[in-house]
DNA sequence: GTTCGAAATTAAACTAGTTTAATTTTTTAT
DNA sequence: ATAAAAAATTAAACTAGTTTAATTTCGAAC
């Protein structure tokens, strides 16, 4: 029953207080924002966006899930980033620009997301024009989270990188398989199986 | 007589026709929007940008060489990028969010700036909206060159990444140190002498 | 033009992280 | 519950890049 009921009626409480992070909304605006949403699960392993297609959505989890990757011409994976319950995920370039992606977005868990396409949102931006402030700010922590990940993974080492990690997603380490972490990570899962060994000696 | 002119009268042509390359301006929009410029030079080694500060303009680069960058605490330089003619630099972040920077932006020669201060680029916008589509563009193209950064710099060899330098800034490779070219590429100037050497013996 | 400090070169010893491969443990599908 | 596949562990050999240090070359300032 609790099941189903979440399948069928989704929890907006999330993004709203998500968004109430940023801009205050009132009850008619509210209401409009949440008839723009577009409520779909993913099982896993089902992909939220492939290379070539354009990003067409702001994707927000309400629950499960994601990784965001690209394969290389030899086929290994880049994990650019992972994404929960209260973050927003896709391809800012492909959605901004509207040109085809060049990552995955695949589900690592059975996940829940809300969407709002490129052309309902430069609508909503039209009507209630704080959500142009909002999705600013989005695509500002987007651009520095990415920048400090440039300078963190250069700078560091494997390990510090590593312990960098698990402080920062406690919960995460435990939801993905060393292998995700390792490769979110740029080193080999034998190479992170060596680390947590030497760590927890310690 | 030729030197004194150029600092004088700054080539106001070059960034015209950068802005050419993505809106189309007519004459009256222009004048004005070269009315908002302000002209500055820089002797090499001076700063247009120190941690703590909020970059408070957009800065455009009608001739000269910079480069932006941070130091660890270990007194570790990181280069972030460099820039010459024709690029526009600053620090992203902290102009759109008014909140101080972290990098370090410095003259490798003498250069010559062109800059837009923020409160000035708001009352653009309101006058020329498609300003807001150039800058726009500014933003991704500054958000998808980081992207890339990251993805290069973490799946390329050193050697592979110093051969995507040289092919991509032919000419920046001559103007700057091979020091400043290691530190760029995250290598130790040692290893880059090495490199360069084993590929001119092939 | 000379001098002085920084940059570049070379060699040798070293280390963080990879690769390969064999074994064990965990997860998944039936 | 069971079989099959995927993930994790361990060890050993290996390699890309660093560190240190000594020597040479270059460029900028007087």
């Amino acid at each position: 029953m609790q099941q189903l009921d979440h399948l069928t009626t989704p929890n907006f409480e999330i993004i709203l207080a998500n968004v109430n992070k940023h801009i205050h909304l009132d009850r008619t605006e509210v209401d409009y924002f949440l008839s723009l949403l577009q409520y779909k699960t993913f099982k896993k392993k089902e992909f939220i966006l492939r290379p070539s297609e354009i990003c067409r959505t702001e994707n927000f989890i309400i629950r499960g899930c994601t990784k965001t990757y690209t394969l290389n011409e030899l086929g290994a994976e880049h994990i650019v980033m992972f994404g929960v319950e209260d973050w927003w995920i896709g391809d800012l370039y492909s959605f901004l620009s509207q040109t085809p992606s060049t990552y995955y977005i695949e589900a690592l868990e059975e996940s829940e997301i809300l969407q709002i396409s490129k052309s309902d949102l430069d609508t909503l931006y039209a009507r209630v024009p704080k959500f142009e402030r909002f999705f600013r700010i989005l695509l500002q922590n987007a651009f520095i989270a990415q920048q400090k990940r440039i300078e963190q993974t250069l700078a560091l080492t494997a390990e510090e990188r590593y312990l960098d990690f698990v402080q920062k997603y406690p919960s995460l380490e435990q939801r993905l398989s060393q292998k995700q972490v390792a490769t979110y990570l740029r080193i080999t899962p034998v190479f992170l199986s060596m680390l947590r060994k030497r760590l927890t000696q310690r």
